[in-house]
DNA sequence: GTCTATAGTGGGATAGAC
DNA sequence: GTCTATCCCACTATAGAC
């Protein structure tokens, strides 16, 4: 709260005109992130309307994926690490976020969560630096995405 | 440090005249931790030596791999979150760790990385309570070692 | 190897003046 | 809506007696 305070030029308790808690803050943050990226998923499978195969629409959405985590690190762990306050967040957002993956794998939800699964592990694995400095990243994706698609 | 040394029945300060740092001892600790998953993931592997599928040999390395995460959630989080201190830890313990999984994938490391990410995410995701309460957890497991087992 | 006492830092949050 | 002053809590770590 301190360092948010500073940053915007302000004190510390001066935030608790604005904010009830640093959870609902949290929350408003977290939201934000939340439209921010799914704008970024919902361009990525958008540019693909047209008969493309799903193989690119996946490819596609994971480039915008790990793109938009490395660019805001503290926003995609803030939206991905721990629990989700679901009832501070606005209704329909979560799943309009997770629509573009369940478009691009063809409608099922396991293979959606699995797809995910695999983004996420990559990307938090990245962020936390918990690669080898030699592993080829772009390679693991394209593998990884590649046996998603089929 | 407060907490563990209760748990040992000492306070807090006497724990330096055992260990130089909060950091020394993160690092003993994930050096355990290490050793115990890395038996595990051994473990599964051997048991499919004799010309087993390699969806055979994947599935039961992952079994092995969310069975010990879910029954020492403290401990993966340890050695999953954030960076390796890896010049406190010997030498040859992360690659031996990480030896099952490339086997199982059939030596390809990027291959490996992009199976890992996929266990990892899934794993970190169900520990903290990311996927919705009715999704089939087992079912998008499946799915993604039936994948990178091709 | 254990203890008590304490230093030092950094959190979130409130009270009340302006 | 901003400020200062303050409270209370949690944490790592050190000093020094026993």
């Amino acid at each position: 709260m301190r360092r948010l305070a500073e940053a915007m030029g302000i004190r510390a308790p001066s935030l608790y005109k604005h904010v009830e808690s640093k959870e609902e803050l949290e929350a408003l943050l977290m939201a934000e992130a939340f439209r921010e990226v799914g704008a970024e998923l919902h361009r990525a499978v958008a540019m693909l309307r047209d008969g493309v195969s799903r193989k690119k629409a996946l490819t596609e959405l994971g480039r915008a994926y790990r793109r938009w985590a490395l660019a805001h690190p503290h926003q995609y762990r803030l939206v991905t690490g721990g629990p989700l306050p679901r009832e501070r967040l606005p209704e329909g957002l979560e799943s309009w976020v997770a629509e573009p993956v369940i478009i691009a794998v063809g409608g099922d939800p396991d293979r959606a969560r699995a797809a995910w699964a695999f983004a996420h592990g990559m990307t938090i694995l990245e962020l936390d630096g918990r690669f080898p400095p030699d592993a080829d990243l772009d390679a693991a994706w394209a593998v990884g995405l590649d046996r998603f698609a089929r």
